[in-house]
DNA sequence: CTTCGTTTAAAACAGGTGTTTAAATACACC
DNA sequence: GGTGTATTTAAACACCTGTTTTAAACGAAG
């Protein structure tokens, strides 16, 4: 079963455990063949270069996630009742849609991401806006309606904001989930999600202006 | 001027300035010594490690911002007014004092912090602890007083969405600021920390429980 | 001036990185 | 079944990393 896979495909899959795991430049291509019982040649055969590998590995990703988003931000934009929490809580579906791709797919594009933005600066904000960009600023769009009465620049710096709250939590989660096991219960993942992190973004978002 | 520091100060300041702009990993010791005008070995000579630069970087602005900010929190301890803006705004003085060790001094604090926790996992969490865990500690104490309500449970990630808000944004700022700079006006880095950062990070942390 | 511990200097070390090459194999199609 | 393309393989490439070595230069004390 597991040799059974194509070798792309077991690439991509080993890939992305160990990125999301180490990050982008602590990983080493030779890591990734040895893991994926595969060699070393095949992944600048098939992919090019490790950019190419880290941009396909995002795309299995995004391809499933913001599709889905979008679906349920006009999903929400036709219901005329757009309320900050609302808009965040279109992330959850999409997000638990991607254990379609993978066991543990949500936790592992959002580390993917935390680690793009503070690795590879500015590439994958733009691979991300050139792709997806429309559903990018539907998004924004309902959250300025949820916010009417704030400044473009107040939201613009809010949103990116909750942005680095979620990436930077999901980063750090392992260091994180270890000193808070010693003193408390083990979170569930998506329970963490909606009643731990979606709370603390939706005030900091809507909180008022001074 | 430049010439007249001594070799391991020319390599402390070349090393934080790399260090704060593209990360730990992401900066090499031959980098760092051609900034510094100083031979490549002399870095093992005077800090015995690449890790040991790190740690030497790192301490001298946790010797002043820690201090400062323990001072800062029982100033306002005594005062019998705790709430969640103001100890928030017990950072900010300490903060701006790290300008006496350097120009731009907060600003390269606050990456380290960041590039600290995203690539040296834990290390630096038991570094910061080991050394300050008190002050870590009263700062803790005196946010659990300005929200009584809360389950321990709740503050505690509360507290580190916090944390990863305000690293985020600083380690990714160039890009943000890039972005920002395309739509709106120049923020002076101060003002965005009082105006723009903590309200976000204020309403987050004293959110309703569900 | 000489001596001795401290500091700098150039070079090499051992190991790891992404990538490329060229030959061997697999596989589909006529 | 043989042919030709697609894929896999092992090896080498060129470069970069942190660290160590050995010798030279420095600077203060006797």
């Amino acid at each position: 079963m597991s040799k059974a896979a194509k070798t792309s495909e077991r690439i991509l899959r080993a890939a992305e455990k160990l990125f999301s795991e180490k990050g982008y430049e602590a990983t080493s291509l030779r890591e990734i063949t040895q893991l994926a019982e595969v060699n070393l040649a095949s992944v600048n055969y098939h992919f090019g270069s490790k950019k190419g590998l880290i941009q396909a590995v995002l795309e299995r990703y995004q391809r499933v996630f913001m599709p889905a988003l979008s679906a349920e931000l006009k999903l929400l934009e036709a219901t005329q009742n757009i309320t900050t929490e609302r808009i965040l809580t279109c992330f959850i579906g999409p997000l638990a849609a991607l254990e379609e791709v993978r066991q543990g797919g949500a936790e592992i594009y959002l580390k993917l991401l935390g680690y793009g933005y503070s690795e590879i600066q500015g590439h994958l904000r733009k691979f991300t806006m050139n792709r997806f960009g429309d559903v990018v600023q539907h998004a924004f769009r309902l959250f300025t309606l949820a916010n009417p009465h704030f400044a473009a620049e107040t939201l613009f710096w809010r949103l990116h904001f909750a942005l680095g709250t979620v990436l930077f939590v999901q980063v750090s989660g392992k260091a994180l989930n270890e000193i808070a096991r010693a003193d408390f219960s083990d979170p569930n993942p998506e329970l963490f999600m909606t009643q731990r992190l979606l709370p603390y973004v939706a005030a900091g978002i809507s909180a008022p202006e001074l």
